[in-house]
DNA sequence: TCACAACCTGACCAATCGGTCAATATAATT
DNA sequence: AATTATATTGACCGATTGGTCAGGTTGTGA
């Protein structure tokens, strides 16, 4: 075997990858730029730049600004629909609503970008992922507020309101990311250490937890 | 007198009122436009279709779409500055935060528009009103959470990080307004009731109340 | 009544946008 | 090696944008 077939063979690109490798900084070249100027501010051509192709390029991958935006919304939302295992399969409330409030604490850390466009999508109407409101959403929902409900008829916590439970355990760890400029300005301008983020999850979690007669 | 001259003096339009009143049309209509499309999907055509009023007239008022939308961002900001007045003058924190919870749910209701264009513009890294955050809010926090931490020093509510403790609150309280589309889809569809206000008000009131070791 | 200032607006412009396309290059297949 | 399928890209286009401006209208004070 030749060197120069052992080299090919191994920096070789396959059609595949290409394509995958491509998609790959596509989307997060989008995500990113769609999450600081809003689908509306947001231009291919910057999307271009970010990702080091020519935009039109981007029109070969995707074939409308519209398809790469549903495309990143819907990356994200399968994300946060994998962090609910959590809350399966949980004894009780305090290691199920624990267990979720640390995922998405670190989602918000990991993945701010994506909780921007989601919370951009969401603002403007959900124009491109009203059906996924509708149904995939509603029914993890409709799921959790059951499994809260029995946890409340087990005598296993205080009994609350589990829909806005939830939506108080959305917003609240959503908010490190989604207003992760204002939180980074009012800690002087310095973005949440490791500890500081440590501590702001025990926060969340001791009020929320004791807030619905779960000890710590 | 005769008859017109009496009209004239009841319908009369002076000066100032014309000015007064073309700025409230625009602002409202400003404040909606961009709520729904963000600052780069909002057009000035959109806005002075809205309003009523030619294009023109609009850069009349406001030089710029940016000055337009700085407006709107500052009018939003004092407004939310105003119901932290239920904040002060209280004897404790069931009072205190039970009033400022009441308040921001209240502003959630009747100004969701406002909510979203503050939250978008924060989102996009608050290009305009980044000075804000970094002098009135932050001094306006700073101030809180000393009255937080001197309740706590007080012995009457639990240690909690103050900061943290914010954070949740504007969190949940905007949550239904930045999020409102959502919170209605998930609600069959349909606006909250009046009811439905209440318990969430209620709700969020009962747990953050009861997390930090006061009795509602 | 007159002169001035404030207000109004249709028409227009340069800049930028999303998207297209023909031509070319590269990889895969036969 | 020849052929085909996939990937790349500069140049271009119609549509829309924020913003301008000249000329007209309306209210105000003298």
């Amino acid at each position: 075997m030749p060197a120069d077939a052992q080299i090919s063979r191994i920096t070789k690109i396959k059609r595949t990858d290409i394509r995958r490798e491509n998609e790959r900084l596509i989307l997060d070249a989008a995500e990113k730029v769609f999450a600081e100027a809003g689908f509306g501010g947001a231009t291919m051509q910057l999307i271009a730049d970010m990702a080091g192709l020519p935009k039109a390029n981007l029109h070969y991958y995707f074939a409308t600004k519209e398809d790469l935006y549903r495309k990143v919304v819907q990356d994200i939302f399968e994300i946060w629909l994998r962090a609910a295992d959590s809350f399966d399969n949980a004894p009780g409330p305090a290691e199920g609503i624990g267990a979720y409030i640390d995922a998405k604490m670190d989602l918000s850390r990991s993945h701010p970008f994506g909780s921007k466009v989601w919370a951009s999508e969401v603002m403007h109407g959900a124009p491109v992922i009203q059906d996924y409101l509708e149904t995939t959403l509603r029914d993890w929902t409709d799921g959790r507020i059951a499994a809260i409900q029995a946890w409340i008829d087990a005598g296993k916590m205080t009994p609350v309101n589990p829909r806005h439970l939830l939506y108080m355990l959305w917003a609240t760890t959503q908010h490190y990311a989604d207003f992760g400029h204002q939180v980074e300005t009012l800690n002087a301008g310095r973005p949440l250490t490791e500890r500081q983020w440590r501590e702001a999850k025990d926060s969340v979690k001791a009020i929320i937890l004791r807030g619905i007669g779960v000890t710590g």
